[in-house]
DNA sequence: CTGAAAGCGCTTACAG
DNA sequence: CTGAAAGCGCTTACAG
C-alpha cells in the first residue's frame, strides 16, 4: 500500500485531509497568508482574505491542532483534575468546562486522580512534562491538596481551583459562599421554629464542609443559640456516610428536631435512616440538605436543599483560562479578576416542616 | 524576558522540561538512538540502551506527546463519544476507559455529544479531521446513530462500540446478554409467583430497551405465557419517564403483581408512584430494575437488579482499540476477535416478594 | 547496532 | 500587506 493522499500515511482513506500548504497553493498565497486569516489575524488585504477563505472551504481545511499547539505557545488543551465521588457533579463539572473550550477551539483532558496516592506529585508531574495544558481546573479536594498545588505550580501551568479552602489569593478561583449559604439554610430552619437543629458534617478534605459548618454555628449564634456537639456527626458526603453518622445521632438520648446535612447524599442516608428507626421525615424530624443534585426530587418527601450552580462555576474557571490565555498572548500583563463568587439558591422543597 | 531553559518559550519556569536532543547529547550518542531506548525498540546494544536510560532519568525526559503524535502514526489520543443522561454510567465507562489509556500511555478526550443536533454530522467530522484520534469508543445511544457512525467511517478512525443494537459486524463491539440478562430476570419474578408482570420501556433509541424486552417476553413465552400489551407501557431511562409510567401502569383496571423496569432509575420512579398511591413495595407490588446504579441499594426496600459490568466494559472497549493500534504498527493485519460479551449477575435484595 | 536527513503541519521572528 | 526561513520535538525511511 502507498498513500493516495495528502496527510495520508499509507493507508486508504476516503477523506482527504488537507494542510495549510494545499490551502496556500490553491489560493496562490504563502502558507504564513493562510495562517494569518485562518488566525483571524489583522494585515491582510480583503481581497486576498477572501481568496484563502474560499480555498478553505473547499479544501475543508480544519487546522491540525498537534501542529499548531507543537509549534505554537498554546496548546489549546485544559486539563479537569478531580477526584470526587459523586458521579452528578463530576458530570455537571465536566459539561460546564466542555461548553466553555468548545466555544474556544479547546479541547478538555480529563485526569482522575487519586489524591491519596502517594505518587500523586510525580503522576501530575510526568503528565505535565509529557502534555503542555494551557490551564489545570482543580475541583474539591484537589482544590487544596497541597502536593497537587505543587505540582502544577512547579510545571508553571496557570490553573484555577473551584471551591477551595484555603490560600484564595494562591490561584484564581469560582466558589459559592458556603458560609452564607449554610447560615441561610439554618435560619430558615430556625424560622420554621426548629431550635434543636442536627448537623452531619462533610468530608474534612472538602473546605466546604468546615464553611458550611462554620455558616450553621454563626446562624446559631446569631439567635443566641450555640451548637450541641452530641448533635454534630462526622459524614464524608456519601449516602453511606451519612446514613451511619444519623444512626450515631439517632442513638443520642435526647434527639433533634431537624438534622442539616453537609450535602444531598448524606440527607438521603439521614432520612433512610429515620424511616429505618421508624421516624417519619418531615412529620418527626425535618431534613435539609446542600447541593441539589437531581435526586433531591426523586424521594420522598422531596429535599429542601441549596442549589448550587456547579456547570455554571465550572464554565466561569474555564472561561478564567481562557482569558488569561488570550490576554498572554496580546498583552503580557493580566489585570483580571481573581475570584469569582457565584449565587446560590435555597430551595424549599418538602422535607422540612414548621415545628 | 528572554528564554532560560531549553523548551522554554519567553517565561520563567522553575522546571526545565529537557528534550531527546538533551538527552541525547547527554549519553553522547544521536536522537534517534534515544527514540529506540525510550520506544523499547530493538537493535540497541544492552551498554548503550542503560546509558541513554541513566540520562533520561537524569534529566527527568518525557517524550512530549504533541511531537511524538505529529511526527507518528499514532496520535495517543482516544476518542469517547457519548450522549447518556446518567451520570453514574458516563462515570463509570470514564473510569474503565482512562484506565486502559493510562496502562498504554494513552489520553482520553471525552466528547459528550447531542445526538439530535442537526448539526452531528459536521461537528464530528470537523473534530475528527482537527484532531487525529487513534481511535473512538461510542456508547448508546450514539453506537447506533447512523450520523455518527457515517461520520467516524468517513474518517476512517477505528471504533468500538458498546452495546450497539444494529450491525455488529460494522465495528468492534463490546456488549452483554441485554436478552438472556432480561429473560433470566423474568424468569426470576416468574419463580416467585409472579405471573402478572407489567414492564416499563426503555429509550427506543437505545438497543437495550428492545432487546430487554425480547428476553422478558421469552421467558414469558417459555412458561406459556404472553405479553399482556395493556402492562407494557414507554419509558425513556429517566426517574421521571419511569414515575410517568408507572402512573398510567396503575390506572389500569387491573393491575400486574410485579414491574420490570428496564433500568433502575424508571424502576425507583416507579417505586414512587406506587408509594405515592398507597401501593406498598414489595408486600403489594415487586419490582425489578436493570443496571444496579450505586442507588439500588441507597432506597428502601433495596432494588433487585442486573449488575451490568459497566466499567469492565469501558476497559474492554479500550483494550480492543490500543490492541488493534499496535497490531497495525507490527503486522498490518489484524485476526483478533471483533466482538466481546462479558457477563452480568442477578442481585437478589428486598424489591421482590414471592407471591 | 547506530546515525544523518527529511518531514509531520503548523507558528514565530524577521525582512521587506 | 506579504512571504521565506527556521524551528517546535519527535518519528520515519534509509544508509551503513
Amino acid at each position: 500500500m502507498k498513500a493516495n493522499a495528502p496527510g495520508n500515511k499509507g493507508f486508504t482513506s476516503n477523506t482527504i485531509v488537507s494542510t495549510i500548504t494545499d490551502v496556500a497553493r490553491l489560493a496562490g498565497v504563502s502558507i504564513k497568508t493562510v495562517s494569518r486569516v485562518v488566525n483571524n489575524e489583522p494585515n491582510v488585504k480583503p481581497e486576498t482574505r477572501l481568496k484563502v477563505q474560499e480555498a478553505a472551504v473547499r479544501l475543508s481545511y480544519r487546522p491540525n491542532f498537534l501542529a499548531r499547539s507543537l509549534a505554537g505557545a498554546r496548546s489549546y488543551l485544559i486539563g479537569l483534575f478531580y477526584d470526587n465521588p459523586v458521579p452528578a457533579y463530576v458530570n455537571e463539572i465536566q459539561r460546564g468546562v466542555i461548553r466553555r473550550t468548545r466555544e474556544g477551539g479547546y479541547h478538555l483532558m480529563i485526569e482522575p486522580q487519586n489524591s491519596h496516592d502517594p505518587n500523586l506529585e510525580r503522576t501530575i508531574a510526568t503528565l505535565l512534562a509529557t502534555i503542555k495544558l494551557d490551564g489545570v481546573i482543580l475541583t474539591p479536594p484537589l482544590s487544596d491538596n497541597e502536593v497537587v498545588l505543587r505540582a502544577i505550580e512547579a510545571a508553571n501551568v496557570p490553573f484555577v481551583r473551584i471551591s477551595p479552602y484555603l490560600n484564595p489569593e494562591r490561584s484564581m478561583v469560582v466558589c459559592i459562599d458556603d458560609v452564607r449559604a449554610a447560615f441561610e439554610m439554618t435560619s430558615h430552619l430556625l424560622d420554621q421554629g426548629h431550635q434543636d437543629i442536627g448537623f452531619i458534617a462533610g468530608h474534612p478534605d472538602h473546605g466546604s464542609s468546615h464553611r458550611r459548618f462554620e455558616g450553621f454555628e454563626q446562624a446559631l449564634k446569631a439567635r443566641g443559640l450555640s451548637v450541641r456537639r452530641e448533635w454534630v456527626k462526622q459524614g464524608y458526603y456519601s449516602f453511606e456516610s451519612g446514613f451511619e453518622a444519623a444512626q450515631a445521632l439517632l442513638a443520642e438520648p435526647q434527639l433533634p428536631t431537624a438534622v442539616f446535612a453537609c450535602n444531598d447524599y448524606m440527607a438521603f442516608g439521614v432520612m433512610a435512616s429515620a424511616q429505618r428507626a421508624g421516624i417519619r421525615v418531615p412529620e418527626d424530624m425535618s431534613v435539609a440538605g446542600f447541593d441539589d443534585t437531581p435526586s433531591a426530587t426523586m424521594i420522598w418527601p422531596h429535599l429542601t436543599t441549596i442549589r448550587q450552580p456547579v456547570e455554571l462555576m465550572a464554565y466561569a474557571a474555564a472561561e478564567m483560562l481562557l482569558a488569561r490565555t488570550s490576554l498572554k498572548d496580546t498583552q503580557g500583563n493580566l489585570d483580571q479578576d481573581l475570584g469569582q463568587k457565584l449565587s446560590f439558591a435555597l430551595i424549599e422543597r418538602d422535607s422540612i416542616k414548621p415545628l
